[in-house]
DNA sequence: CTATAATGATACCTATCGGTAACAATTTTA
DNA sequence: TAAAATTGTTACCGATAGGTATCATTATAG
């Protein structure tokens, strides 16, 4: 499934759900990660200020692929 | 054209190709985003920890839509 | 229901983000 | 080329990200 990502929060139920999906807790989830708990809730939560690089580090554990859509380039 | 972005870098580089192709400088593209030209030039440059919801503003700014894909749901 | 697990929220703390400003280096243009 | 424009880099600095730990709250299982 391909989702649109306007904003954060949006970012944060996609992650949440497909964590869910694979029985993952947020601990296990930041374990794999190397972040904390913390974060990873915070991310869900859609805060606008996690760090892009931790942000893409979830999105990998998770198997999520982001795609940019440009029509200048 | 869609990208994927597995990492900062290639965040960067598709937002720099992406302002120069519509002819902005990193002034203006911070001018319109409300950011500093500091973040631009960070951001293009593949700083890994600039902040989510600056990054989705930037990409908003330069109608570039992100999309993720995840076959978990 | 109730015990347990999971998550949210907060305090504490160090590291650092990013705005502004200034200067250097690089690129563009005439 | 030389001047101008653009970008990279650094200093300064207030604000805050996020790690760990802890407690409150909510969700889940037996």
């Amino acid at each position: 499934m391909d989702h649109r990502i306007p904003d954060a929060s949006d970012l944060g139920h996609l992650i949440r759900d497909t964590r869910k999906a694979q029985g993952l807790t947020q601990d296990e989830l930041a374990g794999m990660t190397g972040t904390g708990r913390r974060f990873i809730s915070e991310l869900e939560n859609g805060k606008e200020t996690s760090q892009l690089g931790k942000v893409l580090l979830v999105l990998g554990a998770l198997g999520i692929a982001l795609y940019a859509l440009s029509k200048w380039k």
